[in-house]
DNA sequence: TATACGATCACCT
DNA sequence: GGTGATCGTATAC
């Protein structure tokens, strides 16, 4: 069952914390990439100097204005995409940047049994979406239809020895004050 | 219409 | 650590 409305429609930095340990869901042909959730960052308003809704309301981010629980993928770079799931209340422009996810696991429609794939990069979101196939055709999908792209809870949905972490965002040296806010989040394994 | 630059990555030293 | 690839978007003219 994919992740629901209600899920998303809460406070970001609350959804980015609790993607964490969560499949990310990418379903091509017969094909189903499950990939755990190990990196997220938070993209909060109008007043956050390094979300691209700081610039207002544009046709680039619209979608982010929009229904929680939709895509929003965007190029960078010329070359890469990165996805971002959006967040908070229709109308309040927020978003979630998925920044890695783990090994990848994926079954073929006839297998029905998970197998690990090998020697694949999806530590960043350029590489994931890559990897994922997730490109602007997806901008604005619905992901909690449980259809192409979603996200399932697996129960429990942290490890043993599994803890969350705060850090700055990556990449956003330009946004001032807001460059130093711990928005952030991963997966730590350490004690 | 023209220009500057970015929520990155791979490869180099 | 530093840099080039490469193009959509916002902004300036």
């Amino acid at each position: 069952m994919a992740l629901q409305k209600n899920f998303y429609r809460r406070e970001t930095l609350t959804v980015a914390k609790q993607l964490l340990g969560c499949f990310l869901m990418r379903k091509i042909g017969r094909k189903v990439i499950r990939a755990r959730i190990t990196e997220v960052e938070a993209y909060i308003g109008e007043d956050d100097l390094a979300c691209h809704a700081s610039k207002g309301r544009t046709k680039r981010t619209e979608i982010m204005y929009g229904e929680p629980g939709h895509a929003y993928v965007y190029m960078i770079y010329g070359m890469y995409h990165c996805l971002n799931i959006v967040t908070e209340k229709k109308g309040y422009p927020s978003a979630v940047l998925v920044r890695a996810v783990a090994n990848s696991c994926e079954y073929v429609h006839k297998s029905r049994e998970w197998r690990e794939i090998h020697g694949v990069k999806t530590d960043g979101p350029g590489k994931l979406c890559r990897f994922l196939k997730i490109d602007k055709k997806l901008n604005g999908w619905d992901m909690t239809k449980g259809e192409k792209l979603w996200i399932d809870r697996p129960t429990p949905r942290l490890r043993s020895g599994e803890k969350v972490i705060a850090n700055k965002r990556i990449g956003v040296d330009y946004a001032k004050h807001c460059r130093d806010y711990l928005w952030r989040f991963s997966l730590d394994y350490s004690k």
